[in-house]
RNA sequence: GCUCAAGUAGCUCAGUCGGUAGAGCACAUCCUUGGUAAGGAUGAGGUCACCGGUUCAAAUCCGGUCUUGAGCUCCA
C-alpha cells in the first residue's frame, strides 16, 4: 500500500509505507527538519513523531508560522516549569500557555520570585536545554492520570483533569525528569531552544478569579537564536521610549499628581494645545458630517439615573451622590441621559431624523486603582461622544456612514491599522430578538460592504445592544479601544424617546452610541505613542523654533516670528545666548517639527535657513520657499 | 481591590554598617557672541511621599496610609 502527502505548495510525495512527519521534512530538505516544530497533518496540529499512515496533507510549522511560534513557547513554559520543580520541588505547577510575545506560567509557591530566582530558572533552562531532552507524549487513562498527579502532589492538575471532557483523550508529555500533563503537541526536544529570557514575574489568581489563591507568574519568552531574542529585546526598549507616560514627562505635555488624585489627568501647556488641536478637528468633523454640538452638565439627579437605570446597573463604577439642598445628585459616568434629555426637549418628527447629538463629554468613573495607567486608564476622562437617534430604515445607512466616517478620522491621524470586533446578544439582553437581528445584521453587512476584516465576538455586545469596536495597537503591541459603535434597545425604552411617524403616529425610534476616538486621553496617548512624540506638523504644539546665530540677530528673528504668526503657524524664538550646537540639541530635543537658523548671513540677506527634525539641515532659502515647503507638509 | 516591587531637587539617579543629604541635566546671574545635537564660572533649589513606632540618633529599621509600576480582573 502506499500513500500519497500534499504539502501547501501543492506537490505531493509519494511513500510505499507510513511515514512520520519528521521524516518527510527530512526528505523535503535536511534544513527545514532542523528547522521543524511541528506539523500540521490535515489540519490538525501534530508531534513531528506522528506517523502519517493515509494520504494526507502536511504543513511543517518552523518558528516562521504563528502555529509554530506558539507551540514553541509552549514547550519552552514546560522546560521552565521543569527548571522550576527541579530547583524548588515543593512548588505546584498550574498552568503555562504560549501567549502573543511568549509563554507564561503560574506555580503555587509562597514567596515571589525575585528577579535572582529568574536569573536562577533561566540558567537552569540553558543547562536543561544543552541536555537536548526529548519531549515524549504518553496517552493515559483518566484515572492513571489522576493517580499519577496525586503521587507527584500536583493537586491543581487534578482539577483540570477533572474538568477534561469525558471523550477527550487525556495525554501527557515528559521530558527529562519532568511530566506534566498537556494536550501537546510540543517541539521534539529541549536543544530546539536555543535562546530564553525570562522577563517578569507577578502575581495571577488560580483561573483569573480574584475569589481564588494568588499565584505566581513567570513571563518569559524564547527564540531558535540569540540574535532573535537580541532583536526582540531591542524592540521591547524602543517600545519603552515610546512609552506615552515618558514622553509626556519629557515633552511636557500632561502629568497626573498625588495631590490632585489617582487617575486625574493635568494638562499642560503644549499638551492642552494638542488636545484642542484634535478636539477643534474633531468639531469641524462632525459639523462637517451632519452632528450637531451639544453641552451638558457635569452632575445630574439622581432621578435622571434612575430613569436611565446606570444607578440600577452601573452603580459601582459611580461615585458617591452629593447632597444639594437634600436631593441627592451624582456626577455623570456617561452623557447619554443628558443627551436623550436634549432629544426628550420637543417632539420629533420622522422628518428630522436622524438626530445625531455629539459633545465631547467628561465623565468620571470609579476605576479600581490596581487598574489605573497612564492616560490609557483614568478616572476622569472626555468622551468623544455621540447619539444618532433615526427610524428603522435608517439604521443601515448611518451605520455605513459611521464606520466610514471613524475610520477617516482615525487615519487623518496617522493610523493605518485597525482591528475591528463585532459582539453579538450576550445570554441577558433587554430589547426583541428581531431587533437585535436587525442591528447585528446591519453592523455585519456594513462592515462586509466596506471590505473590512473583522473578528465576530459572540455574546460579546453589551445587554442593551450590539457592537462594533475598533482597537487601536499601543507602542508594545497591546489594543486598546478606541471607537465604539453600540445599538441601544435600552435607553429609548426608558425614556420613551418618541418621533412622530408619517400615519402621524408615536414611534419609538433607533438610538446608537457612539465614540470615535473613545476617549481624548486614551487617544491622546495612542496617538503619542505611535508617532513616538514625532507628531504630524498640524498636531505640534510649537511648529517651528528660530534659532539666532547670535544676540545680534534677535530683532531679525521677532520680525520672522511675527510673519510665521501672521501666517497661522505656531512658532517661538529661542533668545537664549547659548551657541547655535546648543539650542538646535534643545529644539531636536523636544521634537520640535521645524527650526529655523538665522545668523548674520540671513539677516542681511533677508532669507532663513530651515532645519527638520529627524531630517537635519535644509539648507537657506528665501522666506516665500520656506513658507510653501512648511505649508507643503501641513 | 489583590500579589510583588518602588517613591530622595523640576527631570534622571547615587546615598555603604542608622550619625539630620549628593551628582548630572534643567533653572538664575555673570563671562563668552558662536553656523547645525551639550562653551565656562557662580548660585539658588530637598519636612528624603505622608503618619506613627523603635533608637541617644532614622532617607536608612518596623507598622500603617497615599501614589506609581508589572500583572490578575475590568474597561473609553
Amino acid at each position: 500500500m502506499s500513500l500519497k502527502i500534499s504539502l501547501p505548495d501543492g506537490s505531493k510525495r509519494e511513500y510505499p509505507a507510513a511515514v512520520s512527519a519528521l521524516q518527510v521534512a527530512t526528505d523535503i530538505s535536511p534544513r527545514l527538519a532542523d528547522a521543524a516544530l511541528a506539523a500540521e497533518i490535515n489540519g490538525k496540529m501534530s508531534d513531528l513523531s506522528t506517523i502519517i499512515d493515509s494520504d494526507s496533507e502536511l504543513i511543517i510549522h518552523t518558528f516562521k508560522t504563528d502555529e509554530g511560534k506558539e507551540l514553541y513557547w509552549h514547550s519552552t513554559a514546560h522546560l521552565m516549569a521543569q527548571a522550576v520543580k527541579q530547583l524548588w520541588p515543593d512548588v505546584q505547577v498550574t498552568i503555562g500557555p504560549a501567549i502573543e510575545q511568549g509563554f507564561y506560567y503560574d506555580f503555587d509557591r509562597e514567596e515571589a520570585f525575585s528577579d535572582e530566582d529568574l536569573q536562577k530558572i533561566e540558567e537552569r533552562m540553558k543547562e536543561l536545554s544543552a541536555q537536548d531532552l526529548p519531549y515524549y507524549r504518553k496517552e493515559l487513562s483518566r484515572a492513571e492520570a489522576i493517580e499519577m498527579f496525586r503521587g507527584m502532589n500536583e493537586m491543581y492538575k487534578i482539577e483540570i483533569l477533572s474538568e477534561i471532557p469525558e471523550d477527550q483523550v487525556i495525554s501527557t508529555y515528559t521530558q527529562g525528569d519532568f511530566i506534566d500533563l498537556c494536550r501537546g503537541p510540543h517541539i521534539s526536544s529541549s536543544g530546539k531552544i536555543k535562546a530564553v529570557k525570562l522577563l517578569k514575574s507577578s502575581g495571577a489568581y488560580w483561573r483569573g478569579d480574584e475569589k481564588n489563591k494568588m499565584l505566581k507568574r513567570i513571563y518569559g519568552i524564547s527564540f531558535p537564536t540569540n540574535k532573535e531574542l537580541k532583536e526582540y529585546l531591542n524592540f521591547l526598549e524602543e517600545a519603552a521610549k515610546r512609552d506615552h507616560r515618558k514622553l509626556g514627562k519629557d515633552l511636557d505635555l500632561f502629568s497626573i499628581s498625588d495631590e490632585v488624585g489617582a487617575g486625574l489627568v493635568l494638562w499642560h501647556p503644549n499638551g492642552a494645545m494638542i488636545r484642542h488641536l484634535i478636539e477643534a478637528y474633531w468639531k469641524d468633523a462632525h459639523l462637517r458630517n451632519g452632528y450637531k454640538l451639544v453641552y451638558s452638565p457635569h452632575v445630574g439627579r439622581s432621578n435622571l439615573w434612575e430613569t436611565s437605570g446606570h444607578l440600577g446597573f452601573y452603580k459601582e463604577n459611580m461615585y458617591s451622590k452629593m447632597d444639594v439642598e437634600s436631593q441627592d445628585y451624582y456626577i455623570k459616568p456617561m452623557n447619554c441621559p443628558f443627551h436623550l434629555s436634549i432629544y426628550n426637549a420637543s417632539h420629533h418628527s420622522y422628518r428630522e431624523l436622524p438626530v445625531r447629538l455629539a459633545e465631547l463629554g467628561t465623565v468620571y468613573r470609579y476605576e479600581r486603582s490596581g487598574v489605573l495607567h497612564g492616560l490609557m486608564r483614568v478616572r476622569g476622562f472626555t468622551q468623544d461622544d455621540a447619539h444618532i437617534i433615526c427610524t428603522p430604515d435608517q439604521v443601515s445607512n448611518e451605520v455605513e456612514k459611521l464606520i466610514v466616517f471613524s475610520l477617516d478620522m482615525l487615519k487623518s491621524f496617522g493610523f493605518k491599522e485597525f482591528m475591528i470586533y463585532l459582539s453579538t446578544k450576550p445570554e441577558a439582553a433587554v430589547g426583541e430578538d428581531a431587533d437585535w437581528e436587525m442591528a447585528t445584521q446591519s453592523l455585519k453587512a456594513s462592515l462586509n460592504k466596506l471590505n473590512l476584516d473583522f473578528s465576530v465576538d459572540e455574546g460579546g455586545g453589551a445587554f442593551y445592544g450590539p457592537k462594533i469596536d475598533i482597537k487601536i495597537k499601543d507602542a508594545i503591541g497591546r489594543a486598546w479601544q478606541c471607537t465604539t459603535i453600540q445599538f441601544d434597545f435600552n435607553l429609548p425604552e426608558r425614556f420613551d424617546m418618541q418621533y412622530i411617524g408619517a400615519d402621524n403616529q408615536a414611534h419609538r425610534p433607533y438610538m446608537i452610541h457612539r465614540a470615535v476616538l473613545g476617549s481624548v486621553e486614551r487617544f491622546f496617548a495612542t496617538l503619542l505613542e505611535y508617532h513616538g512624540g514625532n507628531l504630524p506638523l498640524w498636531l505640534a504644539p510649537v511648529q517651528m523654533m528660530i534659532l539666532p546665530i547670535t544676540d545680534a540677530q534677535l530683532d531679525y528673528a521677532k520680525d520672522l516670528q511675527s510673519k510665521l504668526l501672521e501666517e497661522g503657524l505656531r512658532c517661538e524664538v529661542d533668545s537664549r545666548s547659548e551657541k547655535i550646537g546648543y539650542k538646535i540639541r534643545d529644539a531636536e530635543l523636544k521634537k520640535i517639527p521645524f527650526m529655523c537658523i538665522v545668523g548674520k548671513r540671513e539677516a542681511d540677506e533677508g532669507s532663513l535657513t530651515l532645519r527638520r527634525h529627524t531630517q537635519g539641515d535644509l539648507g537657506s532659502m528665501d522666506f516665500a520657499t520656506a513658507l510653501a515647503r512648511i505649508k507643503h507638509e501641513l
